[in-house]
DNA sequence: ATATTGAATATTGGATCCAATTTGGATTAT
DNA sequence: ATAATCCAAATTGGATCCAATATTCAATAT
C-alpha cells in the first residue's frame, strides 16, 4: 500500500528562526540603529547557544541589515541621507521593471488579490501595520513577475529603507498620497498598461524618495 | 611616552578568509557547478575547525553563489540559461548608471589607469586571466562612482555569470569585440560625455548575453 | 534477480568549552 | 584631582565534542 508523502519539513533549523526573527525585528524598528547585538542574549532568548545566532548575525550583515566588528560584535546598521537616497533610487529604476515584468503574467486572480491588499492598505488605521500593508500590496504585484533576481534585489533594498518608508506613511499626507498612488498603479495594471504602470511606480518611489529627504537633515 | 598605534589588523579572521577564497574558487570556475562543499574536507584544507567553513558557506549562500540543503550540504550554484539572462539583463540595467554616475567624478589618474587596464585587457594572451583583466577595467570605471549599493548588486551579479562571462571571452570574437568595446568606453569616459558612456556600457552588456544565449541550449 | 529492511558510515547542526581581544574600573604616580 | 597603568570582567572567534539526519551497502525475504 502506497502512502501520500507528506512534507514534514516544517522544522526550521535555528539559525534560520534566529535569522527570521532578527531580520523582522530590525526592519520593523523593534531594534534601533546603531544598538548593539549581544550574541549571548540573543541565544539565551532563542534557547540555543550563540553558533546559530553568530551564523544569522553574519547572513544580516551579508544582507546589508547590520554591521559587525572583529571582536566587538554587531550593531543595527543605519543609513545615512545620501544612503537612503541611494537606495530610493535604486529601486525606482529596478521596481519599474519588475512591473514591466510582471502586468502580462497577472492573473485574474491575483489582480483581485492586489484590489484586497490594495483596499486593505487605504482603510488602514493602525500605523503600527502601514508598512507591511504597503509591502504586502506592492509584492504581490511583483510576485507576479518571473524575475527573481530582481525582486531579490528589490526585496533587499526594501528591507534596507523599511524604517524610513514607515516613517515617510505617517508623515501628512503619506498614507492618503501612496493610496492614491496605489489604486493608480493597480488600475494600470488592471488594463494590462506595463508601460504606464511601470512609469506610476517609479514615480511612486520617486515621490516618496523626496517627501523623505524633506524631512531628513542635510539630504 | 606615546606610541604611534600601528594598523595590525592584516590578521583577517578565518571565516573571512575561507569565505574569500571560496568565492575565489566559484567564480573563478574551479569549482565546478553542483560540486558538493563538504565541511570537514573544507575545514582541513583552512587547518580550522568546521565552524568558520559554516559561516562562509553561509554567506556564500546568502550571495547566492552555492545552495544548502538541511543535513545534505551545500553545492556550487549553478544557472539555467533563463537566469543567466536575467542576470544580464540585471546588469544592462544597472552598470550603465554607475557608470553615468561616475564619468564626471573620474579623475586623470584614473582614467590613465583605466587606459592600462583597457590596454592589458586588449594584449591578454592567456585565456585564464581573460576574466580578471576584463573585470579589472569595468571595476576601475566604476570605482569612481559614489553610488555605492550599485556597485554592490553589479559586483554579486558578475560574480553570479563570471564562468559565463569567461566563457563568452574565449568564444570567437569574444576578446576582440570586447576589447574594441571597451576601448569606445573608455573614450566615451575621457570625452566626459556620461550619457555615451552609459549607453555603450548597456550595448556592452547587451551584446555580451546575446553572444552566449546563442551558443547555451534553449535559451 | 529484485525489492526491502536495517545497521554502519558519513555528514551536517548545535552545545559546550577554550583562546583572543576589548572594555571598564580600580590603583598608582604625578 | 588627573592622567596613566594594569587587572578583571565582558564579549567575540574558534575548537572539540555530541546529536540529528542522510546515505550506503550488506543481509534477507519474496
Amino acid at each position: 500500500m502506497k502512502l501520500k508523502t507528506m512534507d514534514i519539513s516544517a522544522t526550521a533549523s535555528a539559525s534560520s528562526i534566529v535569522f527570521d526573527a532578527l531580520r523582522k525585528a530590525i526592519i520593523e524598528g523593534q531594534l534601533e540603529e546603531g544598538e548593539p547585538l549581544r550574541q549571548d542574549e540573543i541565544a539565551r532568548l532563542f534557547n540555543t547557544s550563540r553558533i546559530p545566532v553568530r551564523e544569522a548575525i553574519s547572513r544580516l550583515e551579508e544582507q546589508g541589515l547590520v554591521k559587525t566588528q572583529r571582536y566587538k560584535g554587531a550593531v543595527v546598521a543605519g543609513l545615512s541621507p545620501k544612503e537612503t537616497a541611494e537606495i530610493f533610487d535604486l529601486r525606482a529604476l529596478v521596481e519599474p521593471e519588475i512591473i514591466r515584468n510582471a502586468v502580462p503574467l497577472m492573473s485574474s486572480e491575483l489582480l483581485a488579490e492586489a484590489r484586497e491588499k490594495c483596499a486593505a492598505f487605504s482603510s488602514a488605521t493602525d500605523p503600527m501595520t502601514y508598512g507591511d500593508l504597503n509591502r504586502d500590496f506592492h509584492e504581490t504585484l511583483y510576485s507576479a513577475s518571473d524575475l527573481k533576481f530582481f525582486q531579490e534585489i528589490a526585496d533587499n533594498a526594501i528591507d534596507r529603507v523599511e524604517r524610513q518608508i514607515r516613517a515617510q506613511l505617517v508623515m501628512s499626507n503619506g498614507m492618503e498620497r501612496a493610496g492614491r498612488e496605489h489604486f493608480a498603479i493597480l488600475e494600470a495594471c488592471e488594463k494590462g498598461d506595463a508601460d504606464l504602470a511601470s512609469r506610476l511606480t517609479r514615480e511612486h518611489i520617486q515621490g516618496a524618495k523626496a517627501s523623505l529627504l524633506k524631512h531628513l537633515p542635510g539630504a
